[in-house]
DNA sequence: GAGTTTGAAACT
DNA sequence: CAGTTTCAAACTC
């Protein structure tokens, strides 16, 4: 049912939005009132791809059974946040927030708002009403609406003394005309549930038949306009208890060739527990991007069930770094019984990438390996909601809603314009202690098998599209069973579980097996440490290996490898295939910064290099020239891509260039390797390697072009490998389920040949009749669908026969 | 894949 | 600090 209409795509953000926003409000909204959802609803996690040119939905589904389709004028810098079962938020980024209220609510909103406005209702007609008082503020042009998701909404109306309040699902309309460039309304509809196609304004697409919410938050320039309610449609609130908001922010209108992107933040708030314990409810859905302003709105559906005891996860986050093309949002669930209160909210960039799976990661207590699972706990009625946020260019970023099983298991790491795409999921495992510090330092190795960084608390960083070698070497103590890893901007750590990860485990192709990402030294903001396979079996087997050397790495060898990398993340392709680039290095003896492992702190592993000494068989060599390089230079493994002083926002090369003759428009130069622009340090000559240069625009056009090229490439890939899989999963279900051979198995070395040998001869008779090309073709596409139901269908004889012998 | 170009790193 | 050399990646053919 949720539809954004086309004027959408110009309204999204080309930026990422902060999170920080988003987690103000919901933690604001947090009173000492429950609301509860009666029923845990599927958390499936929507997982088809969305195909570009076609229109795609965003919308939440909840138990609350309320969706609200949003059409947007042309805003920028605004955001709309939508917490359902708790309020509704849309904000602009500069400012003025708009608070839609639950007249009756006990919690207080204490979002940051100035100028509020308050008073504007919106009404609904039907199972729930919202109650619509609400606060309007200049400060961040949010508005937040307090609802209460279905039954737990009227218990707590009633417990409240008042009636409870439903809201009608057929035909609600909120239309928000004060977030607007030009003054046009926004529409946020509360869609026709069930088969009942509701007939949306803004674009009529009547796919959903679920309660879902739509939440687009749109920029918007600082003013604020009247939120106004259409007739018969009340939007009524009873208390807001949980707050989820949803928020898209534009930082700058999109271009045509640019991606536009979608920042959605949920967040879930619930009184009456803390952080630490609170449970969020299941949200899950996918994000699609736009791909151009003058496609068809693309739509971002997020199913939401509305739970009890839903709590807040503050910071709970997932960054998706922006793709041009739309991309699946990865979707981390995490279920444990308990949080751990020395989490910490992170943001996570994750390069969703088309084709890229959505990961659903269930996490078990402590002490047990970590899970991944692709069905969310059932038992768990109280789900997490996590953000997930798209890091965009400039640091701006995505954000959308994230679902968790259970606990505020999975935190975001999210590193601004890197590739490094980390998703920590921390088990809220109960035999972790508040107080037991969490970091790998306090671990020590135990066994010779993955490690566990922290007795109490496990935690799980996933690289989802590592682009680039991680920097840092820095190992640190191991217990067991988990991979350790941790981002360069904090201190996250990832702790990969001894059992393998399907869905993850593609993505840390250019990882080594046995990596470990340890936090360097120094804690803080420090670099990835990574421990290749060998040193981990190094370290499993001789516990009394120091790792001093990799306390002689500057902290910031993780922001180096972003500044390696483009904003804009690789293609789909290299970001979840791409290996770590090995070096070739063949006179330095990898023992100096020419060599990028070395450089970035890392072992070498797999490279094509000859004598190498970057590895732990030369550790004293190494902790030489490690040392010898920051004689020369103490800031050699810093990195040299950081923000510009005096508050730039900008990332810009630390030392400069000096290129003379590559213009700076190739990947000679440091500053275009990054993707940044050459700056007043730079000392190179014959620069292109600024904003306006057309031949510098006319690079990126090309560059865009070919991103594009390769992810629909690679979707295509993917879809086609998909279906060549469903199909031989379809036709041979008996062969295949009986715990028998695949039906591909038949495919042998001889099946293969005699195949072949059909099928010349099919075109040699071809051939020989003189038939014409097309048809020849047609003839031989025949004879080898021939072959294959030969071949089929040996292979359920065989699977029979087998059977019966078996029996 | 070999050879060339390029600019950072290393050296003097 | 400047000039030169070394080096490995980027690039071209």
């Amino acid at each position: 049912m949720d539809v954004v209409s086309p004027e959408l795509n110009i309204l999204l953000p080309d930026e990422i939005m902060d999170t920080e926003a988003i987690e103000d409000v919901p933690h604001s909204q947090s009173d000492g009132n429950e609301v509860q959802s009666q029923s845990v609803v599927d958390t499936s996690v929507p997982m088809e791809t969305d195909t570009p040119l076609v229109p795609e939905n965003l919308s939440l589904c909840s138990d609350a059974a309320s969706t609200q389709a949003l059409t947007p004028s042309t805003a920028t810098d605004s955001t709309l946040s939508i917490s359902s079962g708790g309020q509704i938020s849309i904000s602009s980024t500069p400012s003025p927030v708009l608070t839609l209220k639950p007249a009756m609510a006990t919690s207080t909103s204490t979002t940051k708002t100035t100028d509020s406005v308050t008073g504007t209702t919106v009404s609904t007609s039907g199972l729930q009403k919202l109650t619509t008082p609400f606060t309007i503020s200049a400060a961040n042009h949010q508005i937040i609406l307090n609802k209460v998701a279905s039954s737990q909404a009227t218990e707590a109306a009633k417990s409240a003394g008042t009636p409870p309040q439903v809201i009608k699902q057929e035909g609600q309309k909120l239309l928000v005309t004060a977030i607007g460039k030009s003054g046009q309304p926004i529409v946020l509809q509360l869609p026709h549930t069930g088969s009942k196609p509701g007939v949306s304004p803004a674009s009529g697409d009547t796919k959903t038949s679920a309660p879902q919410f739509k939440v687009v938050t749109i920029g918007g320039r600082p003013e604020l306009k009247p939120v106004t309610g259409s007739p018969g449609n009340q939007l009524t609130t009873l208390q807001a208890q949980q707050l989820k908001t949803v928020q898209i922010a534009k930082k700058t209108p999109a271009s045509s060739a640019a991606p536009i992107k979608f920042i959605i933040t949920k967040t879930v708030n619930s009184k009456g527990l803390s952080p630490q314990t609170s449970v969020p409810p299941v949200i899950t859905g996918r994000v699609l991007t736009q791909n151009s302003p003058g496609m068809t709105p693309r739509t971002i559906t997020l199913s939401e069930t509305h739970n009890t005891c839903v709590q807040s996860i503050p910071g709970k986050k997932i960054a998706i770094s922006p793709l041009k093309t739309p991309s699946k949002v990865t979707v981390v669930s995490v279920a444990s019984p308990t949080s751990n209160a020395s989490q910490k909210s992170m943001t996570l960039p994750v390069n969703v990438a088309l084709g890229q799976q959505i990961l659903t990661v269930q996490q078990s207590t402590s002490g047990s390996p970590v899970k991944v699972a692709t069905s969310q706990a059932a038992a768990q009625n109280i789900k997490p909601v996590q953000s997930v946020a798209v890091g965009g260019v400039g640091g701006s970023q995505f954000k959308t809603i994230i679902p968790l099983a259970t606990q505020p298991n999975v935190q975001q790491i999210q590193v601004p314009g890197s590739r490094f795409h980390y998703v920590r999921l921390v088990t809220a495992t109960t035999a972790s202690s508040p107080g037991q510090p969490s970091g790998p330092s306090t671990s020590s190795i135990q066994t010779a098998k993955p490690m566990v960084v922290s007795a109490g608390a496990v935690r799980m960083s996933v690289p989802i599209v590592p682009a680039q070698p991680v920097k840092q070497v820095a190992p640190k103590p191991l217990t067991s069973a988990a991979q350790v890893v941790t981002t360069p901007q904090t201190q996250q750590r990832l702790i990969m579980p001894a059992t393998p990860l399907p869905q993850i485990q593609p993505n840390f192709t250019n990882l080594p097996p046995g990596t470990v990402l340890a936090p360097a030294p120094g804690g803080g903001n420090v670099g990835y440490a990574v421990v290749p396979a060998q040193y981990v079996t190094q370290l499993q087997q001789s516990p009394f290996v120091t790792l001093a050397s990799s306390t002689s790495f500057p902290a910031a060898a993780g922001i180096q490898t972003q500044a390696r990398l483009p904003l804009n993340g690789l293609s789909a392709a290299e970001t979840t295939s791409r290996p770590r680039k090995p070096c070739n290095c063949t006179k330095s003896q990898c023992l100096k910064l020419y060599c990028d492992c070395f450089a970035n702190g890392e072992f070498c592993n797999n490279c094509n290099c000859n004598n190498c000494f970057n590895n732990l068989e030369h550790e004293t060599e190494r902790l030489k020239a490690i040392k010898t390089c920051l004689d020369r230079n103490p800031e050699a493994f810093k990195p040299k891509i950081g923000k510009g002083k005096e508050g730039e926002s900008e990332r810009r090369h630390s030392k400069g260039c000096n290129c003379k003759r590559s213009g700076c428009l190739k990947n000679y130069c440091e500053c275009y390797e990054a993707k940044i622009m050459c700056s007043n340090i730079c000392k190179c000559v014959g620069c292109k390697n600024f904003e306006e240069s057309p031949e510098r625009k006319t690079l990126m056009h090309l560059a865009d072009a070919a991103e594009v090229r390769v992810q629909q490439q690679t979707a295509a890939k993917t879809k086609l490998s998909s279906q060549i899989s469903d199909l031989l999963m379809r036709t041979t279900p008996v062969i295949s389920s009986g715990g028998g051979r695949l039906p591909y198995t038949f495919v042998t070395k001889e099946v293969l040949e005699a195949t072949c040998e059909c099928l010349l001869e099919r075109a040699k008779k071809t051939e020989q009749t003189h038939q014409p090309q097309a048809e020849a073709e047609r003839l031989i596409l025949e004879e080898f669908g021939h072959c294959l139901m030969r071949i089929i269908s040996s292979a359920g004889k065989a699977k029979a026969g087998c059977t019966s012998i078996n029996c």
